[in-house]
DNA sequence: GTCGCTATGTCATCGCTGATGACTTGAGTC
DNA sequence: GACTCAAGTCATCAGCGATGACATAGCGAC
């Protein structure tokens, strides 16, 4: 089970939060967040249990600091809708769908829920509501921008949701390409703005 | 915390599982899996926590039992795409979204998060399918059907995943109208077939 | 070189959890 | 009113995350 378990490394501060890190990852993705227990992670990094809270401070912070989702949106926004739509949903196929637990891995305190939550999907729907409602909107428009913005990364975490999480067949089965192609007439619609229609396949 | 807790209910099964259930409902709804600790419900229920065990087996069972999702497609898709989409989306707000737990809280093996999701999804997906592909459809076609209403069900899914799990501002402000009157145009282009399409608003 | 200090890592242990099997008590039957 | 079996309780277990007291490696000062 443990690979590092005996090997004794140099102290070396980062290098053994980047092990506990890598170690965490590997685990949470074989496993859901309960069956990991923070003395596998810490066997598997060669290292003992208490040293995960002296540098995370929980398994809960470890487990978000695993998992800090980085999609970078702004880039993949010149390429058109589909382009935008095949970047996010590769990049939950590489296992930031794993971020979508920490509602049920979270502090139970709604407030910080409500945090998580909005942290998550402003990062995506922000710059897509800002090209969406154009520049200098009245509040209405851009009320209802960022409504549609917010739709449009609903449709893609429900998209990686039953792909990656629940493994809905049908969704693991197609290709990629195929749902892209699938999906992207429907978002547009949602768009509704010339801005993203631009530079598309 | 306990309200049942003194209580001395006369020795009735069927009525002190439901009051376990009701006792599950609650704690679960307002706080998550790892948070809710059987004791808890055990008290809230007037209960041993030994007699959870022996009606629901385990935790993770009586989770399952207490949110069994039960949204019926069949008679909303009568009321048009718009309809289908209001009804699974007030189902979700009054609660099924919890099974979106279910993943989280299931086995570690992956066979069961496998059937978990199928048959949460396949409920909705299902009748879907066979409404959008038509009778007596070719392979192809039904494979394509079969993606298209996965896609819908997946919007769907995300709608209430962003709604009601991660609380993203902009979904729980807008009204459930304002929100079918901006998806059901994007779905419509999904599912492409005119059974869906009549008796619409 | 070796001393001493601090960051790095370990150990022993706590309270709590879900689970479990042996035990007790009540309601219905005759 | 005793019998019986379902209904509910109790005592206890192993494993978990968390925690503070403890040990030691590495590095600069001299």
């Amino acid at each position: 089970m443990s690979t590092a378990a005996v090997m004794h490394h140099p102290r070396n501060a980062v290098a053994t939060r980047e092990r506990i890190l890598d170690a965490a990852r590997v685990r949470f993705t074989g496993a859901h967040f309960d069956a990991v227990t923070i003395r596998d992670i810490a066997g598997d990094a060669g290292v003992d249990a208490a040293l995960i809270k002296r540098y995370f401070g929980s398994k809960q912070q470890l487990f978000a600091a695993a998992f800090q989702p980085s999609i970078d949106v702004d880039e993949a926004l010149d390429l058109g809708l589909a382009g935008l739509v095949r970047h996010v949903l590769s990049r939950i196929d590489e296992g930031v769908h794993q971020a979508f637990a920490v509602p049920f891995v979270g502090e139970p305190s709604d407030d910080d829920v409500t945090r998580l939550g909005n942290e998550l999907v402003s990062r995506l729907s922000e710059p897509i509501a800002a090209r969406v409602a154009g520049i200098d909107p009245s509040d209405a428009e851009r009320r209802s921008a960022r409504l549609r913005a917010d739709l449009m990364v609903s449709v893609l975490v429900g998209i990686g949701y039953t792909r990656n999480v629940l493994r809905v067949d049908a969704m693991t089965d197609s290709s990629l390409d195929e749902i892209v192609d699938q999906i992207t007439p429907a978002l547009r619609v949602l768009s509704a703005a010339e801005q993203l229609q631009d530079g598309d396949r």
